[in-house]
DNA sequence: TGAATTCGTCCGGTTATGTCGAACATTCTT
DNA sequence: AAGAATGTTCGACATAACCGGACGAATTCA
């Protein structure tokens, strides 16, 4: 590991929606580095484009930043696919559907589309981070990562309660992702936001891996009525995707070594 | 400068749309790095998020570009008000608007907003980089640079003719963007994409100055019958958008010392 | 099917270079 | 107008980034 690169790494981690604006001293008392290294640091950073100086010589985060990740989002395959079945969930059900990925130990969202009659969702634009548990997105990504993963992930990070629903308890957790895993979706009944229940389901890319999950978001008193409609409907839209994507569903047993699929696909380029 | 955030850098650089995968061999013949430093870098890299290793060991940037960028965008208390703006002119005139600022040597797209009967602007999506003579946006943006930035910025790039009418020698430049400045917007008569043209005007913010530019694309044949009253709306609504800012228009003369201004104001935390 | 090539990963020595403290320049505060 | 912040520059030292080489695994070719 590079002490400079996880510096840097470091100091981007320090922009944040409240405090968008640093200056030099700031980061150095802040991250505790002498004031000459985080300037050569932000100077660096602000030379590739990943910060910007201000004319007072603080710093913000850099417009290359938008450019990488218009990049990340066209070159990510999955994404437009996902984009039509989020459409056919916000035109059927008229709520919000949110696309989230795994990103180390965070839930990002990496996509949201507002149905017509849809409460409005403040939190969960594209890119924001959240930990995994709680929310029914990261019930289905989790649920599909080995379980010593999943327990060093929520070690790190605690199981911080947002509501009087949310699962605070490993053990409450290991059932949850169990059954998440074995029915193929997953709920989240007021456990993130209260008023706010989910539906979510995983999807598979080619190679039977979870990439992504997508999910529903829909007012409790609503939800309740008619639990099976959300979530069936999310799950068919995933099922979907994933064979656009060339999932082969048919594997009967899913703990298959994904080295003999990948030795049975043509060559992508 | 940094030599390891420089590396960092113009790995980053490398991955574009048409190649969004890179290995590690890959990457150190292209730059000429060797395969071990490589290593470091792209583990690293991945490491603090803005890489991210795909399960064959090769790279593709990481979510947390798009969590950088949504947070950029956010805080750049311009762009709700600016969106404001969008959204009015393409009611009005039914067009694509553009909004673009200057990063370095480059015009980079922040915002875009297609009207009912608007053209599709392919190449112009949010985040994309592009020069900045030629366009209208660019125009603006660099008449309210020092010559002499200009000048190196253009030759440090060339003046690529992107359609017959590009302008691609320094004097007509200067010229155009004097008046460009003098009279407070630009034309782009089809010199980027040929049947298309743009008006843009200048958005400045409460100190005076110029940071983003705001413009409508129209057909050629649409444009040619009426350019006054595209240049009109797009220039009422950048008026009204830098007034909102805090900009103050009242200044005759607009070289006045921004020290003053700045003086008058109260602290921004 | 087996051999050969190419890939990502790992290791340790060398030296380039990132780091730090102190001094300077600049801006804001009192 | 003086003081206390700030961002910036400099030079010397010791760290850690860099490279070449070696390894296993995956892929390609015969």
């Amino acid at each position: 590991m590079l002490n400079t690169i996880l510096k840097a790494g470091q100091i981007l981690d320090l922009f944040s929606f409240d405090k968008s604006e640093w200056g030099v001293s700031e980061i150095a008392a802040t991250l505790d580095i002498s004031k000459s290294s985080v300037y050569d640091l932000v100077a660096s950073l602000a030379h590739i484009g990943l910060l910007q100086r201000t004319e007072q010589g603080r710093y913000r985060l850099g417009w290359r930043m938008l450019t990488y990740s218009q990049i990340l989002l066209q070159s990510t395959e999955f994404r437009a696919e996902a984009r039509k079945g989020m459409e056919d969930v916000a035109a059927e059900l008229g709520e919000t559907v949110h696309l989230a990925v795994l990103d180390g130990n965070m839930v990002v969202y990496a996509d949201k589309l507002q149905g017509h009659n849809a409460v409005h969702v403040a939190v969960t634009n594209s890119g924001v981070r959240l930990p995994g548990h709680g929310s029914a997105v990261g019930k289905v990504l989790l649920s599909h990562r080995p379980w010593h993963e999943v327990v060093s992930i929520m070690e790190e990070q605690g199981m911080t309660a947002f509501t009087a629903n949310t699962i605070t308890s490993i053990e409450a957790f290991r059932d949850e992702l169990e059954q998440v895993r074995k029915q193929g979706y997953a709920y989240d009944m007021e456990e993130t936001v209260v008023d706010l229940c989910c539906a979510a389901a995983p999807i598979f890319d080619f190679a039977g891996q979870v990439i992504a999950a997508m999910s529903v978001s829909v007012p409790a008193y609503r939800f309740e009525r008619q639990p099976t409609l959300y979530r069936n409907a999310i799950m068919r839209v995933c099922r979907r995707v994933s064979r656009n994507l060339g999932y082969v569903p048919a594997h009967s047993n899913p703990n298959v070594d994904t080295k003999e699929v990948l030795a049975h696909e043509s060559k992508r380029t």
